[in-house]
This record gives structure tokens, C-alpha cells and sequence, in this order.
DNA sequence: GATAAAAAGTTATAGTATAACAATTATCTC
DNA sequence: GAGATAATTGTTATACTATAACTTTTTATC
């Protein structure tokens, strides 16, 4: 069950099927799945917030990896490329792919209290831009929707640390 | 009438018109329309393609200002906070809103090729917005969607040059 | 004109990302 | 398995983007 703000959310399980996940579609690919590459991923799905690439390093460099940045912008790259991780660009900040290898447009909630996001696909939404791009011969290559608020959680009046302390961590 | 990739387009009066929408939005707010911002928002105005903010810079050191960056942050932060300005944040880079004072959710067309941007107003995703998260309790307060692709001059061959030298220059 | 508030000047530095080249490791071919 | 090739990682340096903090100047208000 894909990460929607609600508490009863097994993390774990997201974090390992999002490295089993990656594990198969790197084989797909003919990429390898490094140490590396592996560590970063797994650090990004320790939460459900944005990570910047500088906060990785650390983990990088105690697993005994070289920890300059272009370790972990390599490692960002090349999980991006895969939809493996996305890029908040109004953060600066990476965060994993719920449903890597759909192709369905997506957006962001980004809850600018908690700092929690969560991925949704939205067949509308891609009707949406379909309809505002149609009519006008814009061909389409890639969106990016970020929706910036309030989660649920926030909404009701939970503490921030109520929040980090429920699955999302 | 407002730029949305047509050759045909009197790009001088989308400088004086947004030059004067934002003389009287000041007015109406209390706020000051200094020398700095008004140039600054000129030099936003001279295109249709972001601009990053050192690029700037030396327009301003031209007009014998400061030309440090917290002189055009400065600026552009102000105009942003009247919406007469946005960023894109994938591009680290701001362009002028061409319907400020409107709160209908808008979305950026970038083209990838060409660089131009445009901005459109768009009741339809509005309700996309509303509909993907009414049911989730989630409370918005903005949105930003960037749809990167073509754009009808690219896909129709136009070289970045014949781009450049039309009205979006 | 004195005072307060806003804006701009100035210096320094934080934060984000990439270029370029060297060294190492994995893969492929024979 | 040895050598060639390609991919990955190490390393150093630097570019680009943005803000903090404090000073000076300008503008508005009394």
C-alpha cells in the first residue's frame, strides 16, 4: 500500500519493496545496481521528506564510500534516469518513486509543515494537460506538478513530532 | 493580448502593459515602485524566457546601482510577492507573470528547445487540483505546474534563431 | 528638522551542482 | 585466465544560486 499520509503504514515494507523494485528494474535495464546507488536509495525511502544531496553524504561517507558530492549527484542521476527518484525542484530535494516505470502523470503533495510528501498518479491531471496543451500543437515531453499545503495530519492539528514519530520517518 | 507562442505579437506593449499593471498593483498595495524593481521587472519583461538572477546583474551595475546579488534577490523577491513575478524552479530562473492579480491556478509551457515560456490560466486544472485532494483532506495554499516539451514554433521546424528574432524576443 | 521606517549598499558566506581528469572495478572477447 | 574495453568511482577544483548580517542612505511621518 502506497504511502497516503495515514498513520497505519507499514515503512518497512516501503522501503524494501522499493529496493526490490529498483533490484528488478535494473535488471530490465542491463544497469547495475551498485553499493552506491543502493545506499542512496535506501536513505532517500528512510522517509517519506525530501532528502537534500548534501544530507546523504554523510551515510555515504560512514559506509566508507568517498563522499564528495559528485558521489551522491552520480548516484541521483542515475536513479532518476531510472524514475526511481524524483527531484522537488522548488526544495532542491530527491525523494523516491512510489510506482517507478508507470508512465501516469503525477503530482506532489508537499505539506509545508511536516515537510512529508506523497506521490499521487491523477489520470485527470493527464487529461488536464492533454486539454490545455492540445489546441495549441505544444508537444509534450515531461510535467511536474507540485501542490504545497497542509497534509491531512497537520490539517487535524498533530505535532510535527506526532508526525515524524508515525510511519513516514 | 497575451503571448502564447504566435509570431504575431506586439512585444513592446507586453513591456509597457506590464510596466503599468505593476505601477498601479504598487500603488493599490502601498508599496514603492523603486528604480531597482522597476528595472529589474524591465529586464524580465525584455523576453519571454526566464531569467536567472545573475543575469540581471549586470543591468543593474549598468544603471549604476549595486550589482551584489542581495540587490536583485531584493527585487525580485518584492515583485514576487505581488505576483508580478514567478520563478521556475527547475530553471533557477524568474519570468513575468503576464495576468497578476488573477488567483486562477496557472501553469507554466516551457520549451526545451527554444526556451520560451508561457503562462496560462487554467480553470480545468483548478478542478483537478480540488479534486485530487478534496477527498484526502488536504489544504492548499499553491501550486505550480511546469509542462516541459515543444513548442509549436519548435515542432514546426522554426530554427532557435527565427525563434529569437521574433516578437519574444 | 527630528524621528522612524523602508530600501539599498556592502561584505561575507552558505548551499547546490558540475567539470575534468585519474584510478579502479566490472564486463567482454579471445 | 590475460588483455582490451567500458562503466563506475575517486579526487580536486570550481561554478552557480541564494541568503545572513550589518551599515548607510533615502523616504515618509510627525
Amino acid at each position: 500500500m502506497t504511502f497516503t499520509f495515514q498513520s497505519t503504514h507499514d515503512h518497512s515494507s516501503c522501503i524494501n519493496s522499493a529496493l526490490e523494485t529498483a533490484e528488478s528494474i535494473c535488471l530490465k535495464e542491463g544497469q547495475r545496481f551498485t553499493k552506491i546507488r543502493r545506499l542512496v536509495l535506501e536513505m532517500i525511502w528512510q522517509s517519506h521528506r525530501p532528502l537534500g544531496a548534501y544530507e546523504l553524504l554523510p551515510a555515504i561517507k560512514a559506509a566508507g564510500f568517498n563522499s564528495a558530492p559528485p558521489t551522491v549527484y552520480r548516484a541521483l542521476e542515475f536513479l532518476q534516469e531510472l524514475g526511481l527518484v524524483h527531484r522537488i525542484s522548488s526544495l532542491n530535494a530527491f525523494i523516491g518513486c512510489p510506482h517507478p516505470g508507470h508512465q501516469c502523470s503525477s503530482c506532489f503533495l508537499i505539506c509545508d509543515q511536516c515537510q512529508l510528501v506523497v506521490e499521487l498518479e491523477s489520470p485527470k491531471l493527464a487529461n488536464t494537460i492533454e486539454s490545455i496543451t492540445a489546441d495549441m500543437d505544444f508537444k509534450v515531453e515531461r510535467e511536474h506538478l507540485e501542490i504545497v499545503g497542509k497534509c491531512p495530519n497537520c490539517v487535524n492539528g498533530a505535532t510535527i513530532e506526532e508526525n515524524a514519530k508515525e510511519c513516514h520517518e
